[in-house]
DNA sequence: ATGAAAGCGCTAACAA
DNA sequence: TTGTTAGCGCTTTCAT
């Protein structure tokens, strides 16, 4: 097809369609070659044609075509991250996004976000091009729940390098040291001299415990630890999905007007605060003066209003810190697919706050 | 380099090396060409034939190479969203992102993110590889506030296709019609009987609404103009960035403590909501049973937990929909790239709620 | 029903 | 200092 021809097939599209160094070439009078070199600074280029190159280049908006570097360079420069399909897994934290593109930025690379079908999908029209074609160098999973078979084996079956998010894997993931969170949050406590400390979980039953996501196994296993540790029982808090809204707080109303009530308390997430708050209101306690509260919260959460707008003392989740060391893992599993990577726990930190005071200061 | 030396230097990584039609017709002992038919349900192809080459494409894992594809058809069939390094710019709504991958999905399209470079980069190489390859189609610019002049040059020499999000521009940019919210917040009031409605926006000061984000001219702008209509002066209250919590609260109260106070109030955010809850309690009042509120509020967006546990009567922004007429309106910008988009104002809807209710139940 | 030839844009090796 | 040749993986056109 002649220029003209081109010119004339997409008329109208013209400054939008990409200039080639042939372009170039046939302008400054030179072979493709050495306007490639030109561009690439080549030692063997007289600096005035150099010159001459680059400002033509420049004029017609000259941007090498990624897909031809990628057929000869055999890489992208391209992660791709596959989001699950509920509603957890759909939404990236920005703190995770920003952590990979921080680390993306080290070896200049870019980013793609795909999302897996909804229904588990023999359809394979509704597989993500991401999975279909060669188009990222690596794949970055975050799907908290175990993938539909389906999207598994598309995923084994691209040999894709890959490593998986938010997710306890043998190998090849990277995710929250979330049994640490519930040792530092007991570590914490004691410091202040806590030694009755209750965790309560709402989010998830005893039965559901099992299939639940690991995190609710592992920080209550880590509060468990620690409090035996110290030599003392744990005191467990679980209402189990089916209680309502009143069985609950009246379950943690319960536990805090007994007689040898606890001084302190770790929290699985601010839905358990809301909870402790309520009944911390009907019994008439208060926060942090009467009970210490440590919970596991991301720095954008709300301040604990009904006192005097408090700061939740907090286990942050390491989001950016994940989302870095996921982006560095891949790049290491692309140069060298084969070995599997150890997989990484990355520890929470605390924010001290305001809603646990040394136990000798309660009232 | 022969295919030996090819697997000899990457030694280790063949699984995870990209498998071509090339390999496929040596295994079946057909050519590129035949294969590439195959694959592609040709019907000039012996199904039997077709069966043989697909069966050994499936085992070898192979897809199809998108660069390659890309360099054929002139398409990426990708799509990238630029990122502003603000605060709020930096982070992508999840059903901002939602909506677009719905659409994307539509024509199969994906989707990259990558951020701009924080400080104004004179710096070449801290521009993204989006801007200085060809490597997407289309660009959709998230940013708030106008681009740092050597970005905003940067994008327009790339000649690519590109929409703006969340800013008003004279063409190519979809945005929340947030006059309409404004004006859509006192009919709902009004509706309820309603006459005497406040405004109020602790974000941004009088002196700053000029160089603000367009929102907050718009959304009281859009107040405004619906209380004109009504024959009603518009109540403004802006404390103004300067004003700390006690200014702010302080402000507020006096408002509410007057003898003409406003029965219903329009918050321009639920950072304004906190400051007015502060101030009824002061003043006694209870929302909604002395004062109606109505706020512009995320679906996620905490209950006012100081009364029962209501939902706020609240402007949902259209996020997903804005993404969705994005990804659309570029998509026929790439189509044709010379003719300038009609600007596109997306509503907002309502969420009814639990804090504004008829004037005439009001004690 | 299959293949030969050509070309997309870029680049490395090797002349001239 | 510049150019020739070749090839990456895929696809279209035109033979065979």
């Amino acid at each position: 097809m002649s220029v003209a021809e081109q010119t004339l097939s997409r008329a109208g599209s013209d400054a939008s369609r990409p200039r080639t160094q042939e372009e170039i070439a046939r302008i400054v009078g030179l072979t493709r070659v050495t306007v490639n070199k030109a561009l690439h600074g080549a030692a063997d280029v007289k600096p005035e044609t150099r010159e001459r190159v680059l400002e033509v280049a420049r004029r017609l908006g000259y941007r090498p075509h990624a897909g031809a570097r990628a057929i000869r360079s055999g890489r992208f420069g391209c992660l791709a991250v596959l989001l699950g399909t509920r509603q957890d897994e759909e939404r990236l934290p920005s703190e995770l996004l920003g952590g990979m593109q921080d680390e993306l930025a080290v070896d200049d690379q870019q980013l793609m976000i795909s999302r897996l079908p909804a229904q588990d999908a023999a359809d394979a029209s509704r597989i993500p091009r991401i999975l279909r074609e060669w188009f990222a160098d690596g794949l970055l999973i975050h799907a908290r729940e175990p993938l539909p078979e389906s999207a598994a084996a598309v995923i084994r079956d691209a040999h894709v390098p890959a490593v998986w998010l938010a997710v306890k894997r043998d190998a090849d993931c990277v995710h929250a040291d979330d049994f640490g969170a519930g040792w530092m949050a007991v570590e914490h406590l004691m410091r202040l001299g806590h030694r009755r400390i209750a965790y309560m979980d709402t989010l998830v039953g005893e039965s559901e415990l099992a299939s639940a996501h690991y995190s609710h196994r592992d920080r209550q296993a880590g509060y468990s630890h620690a409090m035996q540790c110290a030599g003392i029982d744990p005191l467990l808090l679980r209402p189990g999905a089916g209680a309502d809204w009143e069985q609950r707080v009246a379950l943690c109303e319960a536990l805090l007007a007994g007689p040898d009530r606890p001084t302190a308390l770790f929290a699985y997430s601010v839905d358990a605060t809301d909870v402790l708050q309520a009944a911390a209101e009907r019994t008439g306690l208060r926060i942090p003066a009467n009970l210490a509260v440590v919970t596991v919260a991301e720095a954008g959460a709300g301040l604990i209003t009904r006192e005097r707008r408090l700061r939740w003392t907090a286990l942050r989740p390491p989001h950016a810190q994940v989302g870095r060391a996921a982006v560095a893992a891949v790049m290491r599993k692309i140069d060298n697919p084969l070995r599997p990577l150890a997989p990484e726990a990355i520890p929470y930190t605390l924010d001290a706050g305001q809603t646990a005071i040394d136990v000798s200061y309660h009232s």
